[in-house]
DNA sequence: TTGAAAGCGCTAACAT
DNA sequence: ATGTTAGCGCTTTCAA
């Protein structure tokens, strides 16, 4: 016989269940259960007292036993990177925004851009069923792709669209990105081009459009002069470690491109108190957008990445699938960024 | 008759369950949960198999069942106002860091800094049952309280002491904060002060640290010079403006407080653009030591509210109650914030 | 070392 | 409009 088979005696510590409510109601489990939920076919006086009873029990109602009986579950999982570097906040937002209304709640993961720790945050995350995932990039370990696949609901892929994707997918082609950044900066008539990033192997967005843009330069016949990569995180001092650094090793670079827009911030305020002509001898260009960088002296030539958008998209497109299950799979919305010239490319 | 009595129809899209890897292996579900959850008393051949069978089909455990049957759940249950402001991402990363090795999870909601919100997602989360709590500041409802009182698991709330808690609290007092940095500011000979902030009546820790720092000036018989508040976003830009709008109406302030980093960098780079003699002339001041912000031309004078600290504080607190059942509740820990003069302050 | 049976708290499907 | 019953997929408890 297992546990004990009359319920326990009333323990203090106990959460309330639905019974407690249906015994302090006087009114059966199942149309408490009917209240609670807010279904029809309730007389208005069954619905008060059962309301009354259970918010002057202070009853939080047990939404694993919700979900195991009726396998729904409220919650998408999101996984992503960090939050270290300000750009997924506003994919956050985004997608709190898009799930505004449908009744679903965002539940994040952070994989610190490590495949090992993806695969085991998104068994952890698909261990509690969720009703979508929505995940950062299109580049997973084969056992997190082959889980992504066998996940049985919708899958979003987000942030980057170079590549295959397993199910949707929203985001900009980060290659494009570099691709028109580069367009730009030979357009403007720069020659000696040098970039910077931080040495992040994993960052196949950041390595994306370092790619394209070197790629568009060699296309032009320019190759890039110089390249300086640091560890650790991007902030503004890096910027201007780099900077520094870079220019003391090549000092003819007469265009910078950062890989986000921190650093490139860090090597603006540099170049600025050396007095440097910017962006007349030297230009600038970073990457992302970030808005709060906004009242810098000089507003920095970068390219907004449609964050925010993208969470919003990734989250209707799941608050769709589920709504109306024939709606169709594999959704691919390809976002153009827009290239924002600032004061820092001529 | 409730759903059809015996199991459907093998479906593609059925998530598999502990039966299937029993048929797979030939070993009961009950050791096949035994094997996966990696408890003893299985003999190595048949774990061998039980793990084969479980990784070659993709095997995924079911946590609702199993958190259902066992009334225990990994997660915790993390409650902040927001990512926009930079403060609360790097309390994250201190909770990742305390959790590390307990097999706990965070899972993380927003307020928006409102307090119907926070009553909401409170509910939600409380409603998954998680094995713990941490909840930003000390400020709620009556039913959020209510709620968190009865929660049955450990309750952290985190970043601010300055009030009366519902269980642990690990933060800094805003007040003493406050009070600190406006000693130094008199300390350094400065008597005009201004005070800048974003209007958020809500923001009961930048609220206690204005107060604090306000009730220190005025014990030295210091009035606060003059104000400004604006709405939106805190990025450099808004900094800017605040300053410059708030030196048009008082030009002859000596000092500047800032309820963040952000908006006071944004108010030393438009003060230096004018030339502005730093920290002879005026001083500055922020909140946060945003370490992303430290390749500013100057350092901004700040204090350091301790984020990751009190993560992962917050989070050991609700691992060892739950290692430790017997563990006292309620425990406080204030922590100590340093003041950074850097090179704002003379 | 393995298995069988009951039941976690709720909801689906009937029945009334 | 309300109640009854079985069972969601797992774990606990006991038996073998």
């Amino acid at each position: 016989m297992p546990r004990s088979p009359s319920r326990p005696a009333r323990d203090a510590a106990r959460p309330l269940t639905l019974r407690d409510v249906s015994e302090a109601s006087g009114v059966s489990e199942m149309t408490v259960s009917r209240v609670l939920r807010g279904l029809g076919d309730v007389s208005p006086a069954t619905r008060a007292r059962v309301q009354e009873a259970a918010a002057r029990l202070g009853y939080v109602p047990n939404r694993i036993a919700g979900a195991l009986a009726s396998s729904r579950v409220n919650l998408v999982a999101v996984v992503i990177p960090s939050l270290g570097n300000m750009v997924f906040p506003e994919v956050l937002s985004g997608i709190s925004e898009g799930l505004e209304g449908s009744g679903l709640q965002p539940v994040v993961g952070f994989t610190d851009y490590d495949p090992a720790r993806e695969e085991r945050v998104l068994f952890e995350m698909l261990s509690w069923r969720p009703a979508g995932v929505i995940v950062a990039g299109l580049e997973h370990g084969e056992a997190a792709r082959a889980m992504l696949a066998r996940a049985g609901c919708p899958v979003v892929e987000i942030m980057d669209t170079d590549g295959e994707a397993i199910d949707a997918v929203v985001g900009i082609s980060h290659r494009r990105a570099g691709r028109e950044m580069a367009e730009a900066i030979l357009a403007a008539g720069y020659r000696r081009i040098g970039l910077l990033g931080t040495k992040m192997p994993l960052d196949h967005r950041a390595r994306k459009r370092m790619e394209g843009f070197a790629d568009r330069l060699a296309e032009a016949g320019v190759a890039v002069a110089d390249r300086e990569f640091y560890e650790g995180g991007s902030g503004l001092l890096k910027g201007r470690e780099m900077t520094q650094a870079l220019l003391a090793r090549s000092p003819d670079l007469d265009f910078l491109y950062y890989s986000n827009d921190m650093i490139g911030a860090g090597g603006l305020l540099w170049l600025l108190g050396q007095g440097a002509d910017i962006p007349g001898r030297i230009g600038l260009a970073g990457f992302n957008g970030v808005d709060l960088l906004d009242g810098l002296p000089r507003r920095l030539a970068t390219m907004d990445a449609c964050r925010r958008e993208i969470g919003r998209r990734a989250a209707s497109i799941v608050a769709r699938r589920l709504a109306d299950p024939a709606a169709p799979p594999g959704e691919r919305i390809e976002l153009a960024p827009t290239l924002q010239k600032g004061d820092t490319l001529r």
